[in-house]
DNA sequence: GGATCTAAATTTAGGCGCTAGATTATTCTC
DNA sequence: GAGAATAATCTAGCGCCTAAATTTAGATCC
């Protein structure tokens, strides 16, 4: 019925708008016309037309309780629209060294299931690592309820840099190539696929829900077994050449740090060198403890009893954060470190030393330091909102799930 | 005779396409018709009252030798346009501690004329450096015939960090508000003024025409008095919280370096401590410089020559610009450092020595090292190149200059 | 319960900017 | 000078949007 080609450049515009007004639902869920009309500063008609035009398309419902619950208007009814949040879905996996946590969101952002799987002895051999995780998603999908073709986005966390195209360099023995073998292939069929660093997810992660909310710089630091940030500058992740931005290997060479160990490694460390040293008094919880229970864990709950030993530690680890904390302030002039990782909870103390430290010299740059709100979810939920953005930044090019437009009224 | 505001909409294509065209035409300088059909994929028709259009706004002038030398063709001859380059003029100004280097170019990128000025012993006093720069500013448009009006951008490089609207944090004692006295108000009725860090616009100057290009993820590294980097990663040049990205005030804290002393300043505190020491021989060229003539380039020089002495401080060189490029490197995952600063010209040697030493520890990343190829000009150019970019990046924010619009031929 | 008010939907007319296709103009080649 | 090649010009016509007038649906007032 239409015509062929005419105005394929006009038709741009129509496509900017109709991108406008699904952006604006997207980030907003329910509103009428006159919404889209302050939003967009396009006519109600146009406004209207590209409403119905999302409809048919099966992004937005035509919601018929015209004026909805409490919010009191005069004056006609207005058209009221929500978005058709199971028009598509995102599945965000952190695939750590041990184990894999799938969690499936839907276009709100609602976190519909979550899935956790151990890979077990063989989590190195590739084979093992993708069939657990597909069975991780497969399940996921099910208990919730989503066809696999309603997958718009899935995006990986790995312990590894990772480049543009979602690959990994070979390096570090192997491991990186273990972490990451080849995902983006492995997955395809469940969506566009992204892989992408662990450190970097959980900087996306709290910049869009955690304590980098409104922040420009900052730094989120994984600072367990190893020292490893996620670099959010001026608004923008850093990935550097190979994707290797925020390693921090180079730890190393900082006076007063001198590995690259992170807090975790180096608290058990100090309390098993404690225990051999024969200043250690044997009423000190940590000379109590078995030798597998030496872990920052204990030892950070020892110092909060109040024992010496502990506390030298603590003070320790406090030192070594602080100038952690340094070189990024420093370099990048960052605003704040948010301290992620399993050690985050328990972080406070240590903390709050590395802030005394930092205070003490002045010359310098002082970030804040803060410990994450997300706790060990961190990498999940920035794969989920890294799959979110991804949908956000150019909606019209997924295809929205087709399920419930037959169920919805024809618009018009 | 014009209807008023119908279409505001359409209008908006019209002026997305006008902006393509023109940006074809800022990058290409001469060109026709039908390489505008080709660049945007319009129409003819389009194209044509495209450039008929940026003709009578004066961005473009249409020649009327339609063959142009040599281009054989058959065929119709083509119209034929040309960028006016003079219909807008950008400054770049190296805004030193010690003077300044005014280059004025036209909007090809032709650097037209130069001035430099020094300030004298007041140096640090707003005021005159603020009269010294406006001076050496007008000097410059005199020569070049240039017309105030006709400027479109100033761009400062200032030794300071600079937030997004070139102002600067109070702090290092007052130095950096002394260096950017609030220019940006300062020189108002320059165009748009923009006020940038010098190591981060000698970044942009590496990126634009220097060992940059191609390179998505360098530091151009200043290393004369003080170490300082302008950081570029991922295409997009970093500012950090309070613009001051590329600090390395935390160099204190790297083993091996010690201080945030820049290689300049290093070769002559070296040399200093050797002429003190017993070991030095009495032939050494170092025990025969006047006091005042221990300088880095002496240093280099007599290295040259095969002096022992020297070469020993070459090495320490060698081994404190390795183990700072390892910081970036480690960090940022840069692919390059771009040696700059007044030691780049005789740095070769330093180099080659930095390079040895990274190679030998081949767990971490090992950066390019090389020098840069735009000597003591960077900043300017870099000031230029800045200017430029803001033009092409949303030219139609900018109005032509208006002179030459009278001589153009109207168009139709 | 009808008159009134209000905010929004709907309708109608028209213009801008683009494309497509036919026609015309200019040059080179042989 | 015919033919080929290339590009400009002319002519319709359509898609998308705006603007303004008109209608509609409910709330409120008396």
């Amino acid at each position: 019925m239409t015509t062929e080609q005419t105005g394929a450049s006009t038709q741009l515009l129509r496509r900017m708008n109709t991108e406008k007004v699904l952006k604006f639902a997207l980030h907003t869920g329910v509103f009428n016309a006159s919404d889209v009309i302050e939003s967009t500063g396009l006519t109600r008609s146009t406004a209207i037309g590209l409403c119905d035009l999302l409809s048919e398309l099966g992004w937005i419902t035509r919601l018929d309780d015209a004026r909805a619950a409490g919010e009191y208007s005069k004056g006609r009814p207005a058209r009221r629209f929500e978005l058709r949040a199971s028009s598509g879905f995102v599945i965000g996996v952190d695939a750590g060294e041990h184990s894999a946590t799938v969690e499936v969101a839907d276009l709100r952002g609602r976190v519909l299931g979550r899935v956790r799987r151990s890979f077990g002895e063989a989590r190195r051999d590739a084979v093992v690592r993708v069939s657990v995780m597909t069975a991780a998603i497969e399940t996921a999908l099910a208990e919730t309820a989503v066809p696999r073709a309603s997958v718009l986005v899935t995006v990986f966390g790995v312990p590894a840099p990772t480049d543009e195209t979602g690959h990994s360099p070979s390096g570090e023995g192997g491991f990186w190539g273990q972490m990451n073998p080849d995902l983006v292939d492995a997955f395809a069929g469940y969506g566009r696929v992204i892989v992408e660093n662990d450190a970097n997810l959980a900087a996306v992660a709290e910049q869009a829900v955690g304590a980098g909310r409104g922040i420009r710089s900052f730094a989120a630091l994984l600072s367990g077994e190893r020292f490893g940030a996620g670099l959010i500058i001026d608004d923008t992740l850093l990935r550097g050449h190979h994707g290797g931005a925020g390693e921090m290997r180079v730890l190393g060479l900082v006076e007063g740090v001198g590995s690259a160990d992170g807090l975790a490694a180096l608290a058990r460390e100090l309390a098993q060198s404690a225990r051999r040293s024969a200043t250690l008094p044997a009423s000190s919880p940590l000379a109590l403890l078995a030798p597998d229970e030496v872990t920052a864990e204990a030892v950070l709950a020892a110092a909060a009893t109040g024992d010496l030993a502990s506390r030298e530690i603590l003070g320790l680890l406090g030192d070594r954060l602080a100038r952690v904390c340094l070189v990024l302030a420093s370099i990048l002039d960052i605003e704040r470190v948010i301290v992620g990782g399993a050690i985050a909870v328990a972080a406070g103390p240590v903390i709050a030393r590395a802030l005394a430290v930092l205070e003490q010299n002045p010359s310098l740059p002082v970030p804040e330091i803060v410990a994450s709100p997300l706790g060990a979810d961190a990498v999940v939920l920035g794969a989920i909102q890294r799959g979110l953005a991804m949908v956000r930044s150019s909606p019209l090019g997924f295809v929205p799930a087709p399920e419930a437009v037959a169920a919805a009224p024809p618009a018009a």
